[in-house]
RNA sequence: GUGGUCGUAGCUCAGCAGGUUAGAGCGCCAGAUUGUGGCUCUGGAGGUCGCCGGUUCGAAUCCGGUCUUCCACCCCA
């Protein structure tokens, strides 16, 4: 018989408990920060119907989305057509009619949409679960990793982007990750567009401007002009190209550039209105105002929020926006929305590489007790009962193995503390107590030893 | 999805112009110490050299494929 070579499918990880008291920390202290804040915890399935999933993150991101396999015989859905001239992505349309969520804001548009009747708007939710994303996995990318969602649907006031900027800086200052908050909007994306007169190539100037620092401003014009913007169109974007200085220079120079734009000029007034706000509250993290902050999603379409951590490249940490009729596609229309999804698992990375997770983050047993057989072991489980009780965690060695192993796996696992009762102290109705780190051992009674523990 | 890269003991890695029984450190197990961990000493176990196939008298070493890892692009948390 052959046996099965354990491994995982790839970009897919376990955890395991070292690694998971960290990761808690990270998502309690997120949670706690959400719960302040006055959000409302929910949960969508792992899988949603793909036509829910499909058109709502773009072409790259339909690609991207795992597909479920129909149940029984699935093929009874292919015709003659899909075999002689097969192609893949109608036949998995065909074949296929659940998907892996993609991530939390379409599900949560849909729970939205679905819930209506239930829900008392404006709705403030937040929701830490796994998504899944059929990328090639790459440091900080993972195909299955978590998001922490918080999303304010409902409401068309901008002290919400000011929220979701105030609770960013808390759940990082809270982290200890040092941080640059960038803000943008897409309305002033779609101004730019209009101002050089190329509206219907907002994707590709967005996607173009997002690049700019990474593969500099000259690469970006020629990427544009292969992609057939007129040059005049790609020069007359110069401005933009050249913005530096302070957020009210730059705000200043993009006025004067987006003049012509009403839509430019909406974008620029609701990023003003939002620094306005976030002025007199004193961020710890640095905040800018980027211009070319593109992100990709299909739906946003007001403020745009991306999250880099400062001195490490490892994508964003945090990203966001507004969308304004995300739930419309649910036939539920004039649902405003803005939301941010924090990625714990980028977050680990960053928290890892800094060495930023505290000690203490680390608490577990405190007190083994040292197995002597079976009589010994039952005399042990009724003082175990009691010290429980008294709230000090504790176990039994749940073998009668030699004094050596259980000391060593009490070593192993950090246990502070030992007790050895023996017949010579159930005679005396004692318990010998060895502090591991000292190695002092001593004879006490019961409530001195939880005393002594309770220190 | 495109291009590249890595894969040897539980872990980190050495070995490789193809040639007898594939090594080290750490870890693990046992003993020195039959009611005591960490330190020390002694001994031991553990490898289809990712997997499949090819070239060769002979392959961990060369070639092809495949899977995995990491990286760039794409895109993104």
């Amino acid at each position: 018989m052959s046996k099965e070579k354990a491994s995982l499918p790839k970009g897919t990880r376990d955890f395991t408990p070292d690694q998971m008291i960290r990761r808690n920390y990270i998502f309690h202290t997120i949670t706690e920060i959400f719960q302040r804040y006055g959000f409302l915890p929910i949960e969508t399935p792992a899988m949603e119907n793909l036509s829910t999933l499909l058109g709502k993150y773009g072409e790259e991101g339909d690609r991207l989305l795992y597909k479920i396999l129909n149940s029984g015989d699935f093929l009874k859905a292919l015709d003659k057509a899909d075999w002689k001239d097969p192609d893949p992505a109608s036949i998995s349309m065909k074949i296929c009619d659940r998907g892996l969520r993609y991530d939390l804001t379409v599900p949560f548009a849909r729970f939205v949409v679905q819930h209506r009747s239930e829900i008392p708007f404006p709705f403030r939710r937040y929701q830490i679960q796994p998504v899944w994303r059929a990328d090639k996995p790459q440091r900080g990318r993972y195909r299955e990793f978590y998001q922490c969602d918080v999303d304010v649907v409902g409401s068309d006031s901008l002290l919400n982007e000011v929220e979701m900027i105030q609770i960013i800086d808390e759940v990082f200052t809270g982290l200890g990750i040092s941080v640059t908050v960038k803000l943008n909007n897409r309305k002033i994306l779609a101004g730019m567009a209009e101002v050089i007169e190329q509206s219907e190539r907002l994707t590709d100037i967005t996607v173009g401007l997002d690049k700019v620092q990474k593969i500099g401003v000259e690469n970006v014009k020629k990427e544009l002009l292969s992609k057939g913007i007129p040059a005049a169109s790609v020069e007359k974007l110069n401005p933009v190209w050249d913005l530096r200085g302070s957020i009210d220079m730059k705000l200043k120079t993009m006025k004067e550039f987006l003049a012509g734009s009403e839509t430019g000029m909406q974008g620029i007034k609701e990023t003003e209105e939002v620094l306005d706000f976030l002025k007199p509250l004193e961020m710890v993290s640095r905040l800018e105002v980027d211009m070319t902050l593109a992100r990709g999603l299909d739906y946003y379409t007001g403020a745009i929020i991306e999250v880099v951590a400062d001195d490490m490249e490892m994508g964003s940490l945090c990203g966001g926006g507004r969308y304004d009729n995300l739930t419309g596609v649910f036939g539920m229309e004039g649902m405003s929305g803005v939301g941010i999804s924090f990625g714990a698992d980028r977050i680990y990375d960053v928290m890892e590489h800094f060495s930023l997770f505290p000690d203490e983050a680390v608490h577990s047993t405190r007190l083994l007790f040292i197995n002597f057989g079976a009589r010994e072991a039952a005399y042990c489980l009724d003082l175990l009962k009691k010290i429980r009780r008294a709230g000090i965690q504790a176990e039994l060695y749940p073998d009668a193995v030699k004094i050596k192993k259980q000391m060593t796996y009490a070593h192993n696992r950090g246990i502070p503390f030992v007790a050895l009762v023996g017949e010579e102290e159930m005679k005396e109705g004692a318990v010998a107590l060895k502090n591991m780190a000292t190695g002092d051992q001593s004879k006490l009674s019961l409530t001195a030893l939880i005393s002594e523990l309770r220190r």
